[in-house]
DNA sequence: CGAAATTTTGAGTTCACTCAAGGATGGTGG
DNA sequence: CCACCATCCTTGAGTGAACTCAAAATTTCG
């Protein structure tokens, strides 16, 4: 069930055995929700942890126009802000059927305080939610059509490959030209227009949902993509990440 | 020193007399970062605390263009992230003079281990930039320049007043209109005829670093800007946060 | 097979950008 | 105390990237 967030944890150290089979018994049950659809009213009491699918945060403005903030992929929480914030500035939504591991907030408090290495990941993670975000600003503010895109591309490229889901260079990506606008900011003529060229010039094809990059070196020189701020390798020399779950291991509460 | 970030905690519980000593004696020292200079360096073990001044996080693109991705006012932490990331994907400089309160992240370890409380305010620290960040992405991604600035305008006057910088709708302001240019995705030429536009329409004054908000309610239609994303009011009937502090008050570990 | 969703094309428009230069402001040193 | 320099604000003019509207072609799926 989360195979594939264990399997992206490994990359900065992992979990125990002890603590994976802790976080698997804390899940209380799926969940399937339909392509379109909302999740919410599910996270009152809730943490979602998409499985398989893709989802993600939106925002709709008054005029009905939308803002996605961010994709989830399997493996990745929805909505871990909801254990500490009181109040929901968006909404989360199934942009395919999406097949959702539901954990009660009482479960994952209970591990936070037995577990801390787990306490510890799960903040981790909702950083590194926060590290995509300021990438997203300097995309959507700074950078023009063609570059967004290619940006956008190459992040969920690696994302997808940090879970297991690029096989030779393709993965997966049921998303509609509509979606891309508005993960971007973009119209969807404009990003229709923007992905013509970007497959003339070589860089992708997209067939289906099927999306195959095809020279990721000019693509991610189009989006001026540096993968660092995704903290999918471990650095052991810098930050004291480690020292504090170390810590954290070697005092256990 | 903490008094600005002791304040706005307040508005969701604050910390006990003890866990507020703790965190202050955690300071190490202060720094005085010139208006200009970047903070960088100091962060490699060290967590930067605003006391007086403003700082912000940007990012420059390979062309020289920045992008500024989120602003601290006093009583805010820079950089908690580090503690748990080892990859910094943006710089921090100071807008203004600035007066930093440097915290090792070794005695926020420690502070974290013996006073849960204190890491809970510290993750939820971080999730509610997440959400500034999100609220950033939708502003910068749909809406138009006068939106954009008035939205900055919003969010600012309710930070600032949440730690007790405002007096009488007016504030301190030391941007110039290249920062509000940079941290709304905007050209300088275009921020400075829309900033006119806005004075011309009664919506602020704008004299020296003063700015005064004449027509809030205005001013939050034209920036479509709603509070809660900022979760400086108390709400209790959402959301476990409470209940995951009360809960690591009941058993202390 | 047909309806609905999505992609694509065309044409005209606009918001925001760039370039360039002229004022204003403020700090600093002689 | 004033002159000077640097930074910042402001204005004008021309341009362009991305938008809107609208409709046709294509794909998807029940």
């Amino acid at each position: 069930m989360l195979q594939r967030l264990f399997f992206r944890l490994e990359r900065f150290g992992g979990l125990s055995e002890q603590e994976k089979h802790a976080l698997q018994e804390a899940v209380a049950r799926t969940r399937l929700v339909n392509a379109g659809e909302d999740l919410s009213g599910v996270h009152e009491y809730h943490c979602n942890l998409v499985v398989e699918g893709l989802a993600c945060d939106y925002m709709l403005l008054p005029d009905g126009r939308r803002q996605i903030t961010n994709l989830h992929v399997p493996g990745d929480f929805c909505d871990l802000d909801l254990l500490l914030l009181s109040a929901s500035d968006r909404s989360i939504s199934a942009l395919t059927p999406v097949k959702i591991a539901i954990i009660p907030h009482h479960k994952l408090l209970d591990l936070a305080e037995r577990h801390p290495r787990i306490l510890l990941a799960l903040w981790r993670d909702t950083l590194i939610d926060a590290a995509i975000s300021r990438e997203c600003i300097a995309n959507i503010g700074r950078r023009n059509a063609f570059a967004r895109i290619a940006h956008l591309l190459c992040e969920l490229y690696i994302r997808l490959q940090s879970v297991g889901l690029v096989r030779d260079g393709a993965f997966e990506l049921p998303l509609t030209q509509t979606d891309i606008g508005d993960a971007t900011g973009l119209s969807v003529v404009h990003v229709n227009r923007t992905l013509q060229r970007m497959r003339a010039d070589g860089l992708i094809t997209w067939v289906g949902h099927q999306v195959t990059v095809r020279d990721q070196k000019r693509l991610e020189a189009a989006g001026e993509f540096r993968a660092t701020y995704l903290n999918l390798r471990v650095d052991p020399g810098h930050g004291s990440g480690d020292r504090l779950a170390r810590r954290f291991v070697v005092y256990p509460t």
